[in-house]
DNA sequence: CCGGATTTTGGTATCGGTAACAATACTATT
DNA sequence: AATAGTATTGTTACCGATACCAAAATCCGG
């Protein structure tokens, strides 16, 4: 920069001035300045300015995999607007552990990210402690605690769950079986598990612990969730899947048994993927608000750091969800 | 830090050494940095490190679309090996136009990333100036170009599409449609063309273009473009689809349709996608070496970062792939 | 045409670290 | 015990920008 303020003419101030606050420079300087510019390839150093600054603009996210596609499209709603605001995306995983993501937390705050965003809702004391220290905004967006760090934007587990649970009993069925992903240090499934026992409770039907599962994700762990809990409970009537994509892998085993979907056992399944509305039969599920989470946390965050929204601190902002009916129940 | 030394009765010096060169500093001032820093809660500012020392340990990536599942297993493999030398990815997405990717390209250098890694292989010139200038290690990993930027991971669109298109041939099918997705500042989707059309001509098959076609990305496209291909060229006998799930969308239509797979007509896809080999008929495909380019991706430019291995500037790593031959073809 | 208000520009300190070298303490050797 | 050599610690300058305030230039009404 500096050899652009001699090249220029000018101090290193009107340089900054003319690349940072152009109406606060008079039309020739910053001509000149932009000039020179141009001539000799200059390109700011954004660890200098933010460190002078005091003011950074990158964003950390912290998701439990990066290969999930469930968070793609959150990461896409996050990336698109922040771009347009110039803010650049700093992602880690924490591999649903706590501990790592407190450690990743504590990397994200030494590089002075300006807001951090994070999937999971389950932190260390350590990192909570960090976190508030800090006093940078943070935003919640995998499900809607009941504790809330800061911001919150997200749908709730629980209700999505519940609802999809009640749906099944109002369409009739009577011995639903629910499956997951493992609830160990994963929030949302242990919210959808008890948005399904209040359901249950609520359409007067008996929890029976063998047709309630964990399991892995993908669709293996689906088509072997359908298998054991039909052969093991033959007189159950429905099977809600939570999670991923457990409720193709259970329709796939169902077509290759030849049990009939609803008629022999029906099916729902948590995630609106694509897939879901294209196989025969079609699976009822729940469209979640993947992207618009994204978006809609980039923009708060956004006001917060930029406008200083304070009123925002502590915002719980609940996207909802929609209950789609389709074939297979 | 200041606070740090002042409190471990030390200078900042001993304190950075303690810190960053545990082994350069003894036993006694170690402890007491190491305790003042812990009753301080000292965050180290990464910005002014990076600044002072003129190395910084964040790598930029660039892919065309983050809510493409085909990228999250190499992004997966990238942030593994970053995570474990502390270093930090910053992802952002150029949606296919090589002027964002430049756009893109210059805010990471004014980051002073320390490396770069570009999916695509297609570049404005001022962008390829523009890393050229900055001196930084790059690696392109969504295909083989025939001119590296510098590094490259990657397996051949070419080869892998040329590959498939011979399997088929040989398999005894003569009339070859070929999906794939738009071309348009696509070289992988250009590269699986010519790839294509080499077999084709090895086969000694004559091309004909109303059975090659271009479409966007989904399960519908898919659908579509098998709907299209089967009824306006009924002699048809295979249908390689060289994009995304493509090929699941044209199988699910078959299915709807009543037509047999491979009776009616064959079915081969490009990546190996868990579903492919779930549905029925399980689908011949290609097995692509994801999570390793990114893994290896990572590797080679912490060399070059870290160790200074010059020596590999330039280097181009073809990690193949595997032809799966399954039930559809 | 003048004095004060306003806009534009510049000087200097500083952000929080590290590099490079200087100074000091300690070790080993003869 | 003196000397050289090594290990440890400190001093100072600087990385490349911005903040803050002072100085200079411009504007304006009376």
């Amino acid at each position: 920069m500096r050899d652009v303020a001699v090249r220029a003419g000018v101090s290193t101030m009107t340089v900054s001035r003319a690349l940072n606050e152009p109406g606060k420079v008079s039309e020739e300087m910053r001509e000149r300045v932009l000039r020179a510019v141009r001539e000799i390839g200059y390109l700011p150093n954004h660890l200098a300015g933010s460190l002078s600054s005091n003011r950074s603009t990158t964003i950390g996210l912290i998701v439990p995999s990066i290969d999930n596609s469930i968070y793609t499209q959150t990461v896409k709603g996050l990336s698109e607007v922040l771009k347009s605001s110039g803010f650049q995306l700093m992602i880690a995983e924490s591999g649903y552990d706590p501990n790592e993501e407190e450690e990743l937390i504590t990397v994200f705050l030494s590089h002075r990210v300006s807001g951090l965003v994070l999937h999971s809702t389950e932190h260390t004391p350590q990192a909570t402690e960090k976190i508030r220290k800090s006093g940078i905004p943070v935003v919640e967006n995998g499900n809607i605690p009941r504790e809330p760090l800061d911001m919150v934007v997200s749908f709730s587990n629980y209700d999505a769950s519940y609802a999809m649970t009640m749906h099944l009993g109002r369409l009739g069925y009577r011995k639903i079986a629910f499956a997951s992903l493992y609830s160990v240090h994963n929030d949302r499934s242990q919210d959808r598990l008890q948005g399904y026992h209040a359901a249950l409770n609520q359409l007067g039907l008996d929890p029976d612990p063998r047709i309630v599962l964990e399991t892995e994700r993908g669709l293996a762990a689906g088509a072997e969730v359908m298998a054991r809990v039909v052969q093991s409970v033959p007189e159950v009537d429905a099977l809600f899947c939570a999670g991923d994509v457990l409720a193709v892998g259970a329709l796939f085993e169902c077509q290759k048994r030849g049990w009939t979907v609803p008629g022999r056992i029906a099916l729902a399944s948590f995630d609106d993927v694509d897939l879901l509305r294209h196989v025969s039969p079609s699976v009822t599920t729940l469209r979640l608000p993947r992207y618009d989470i994204g978006e809609r946390t980039a923009r708060i965050l956004l006001s917060r750091i930029m406008d200083g929204a304070e009123h925002l601190r502590g915002s719980v902002v609940d996207l909802k969800f929609e209950l789609i009916q389709r074939e297979s129940t």
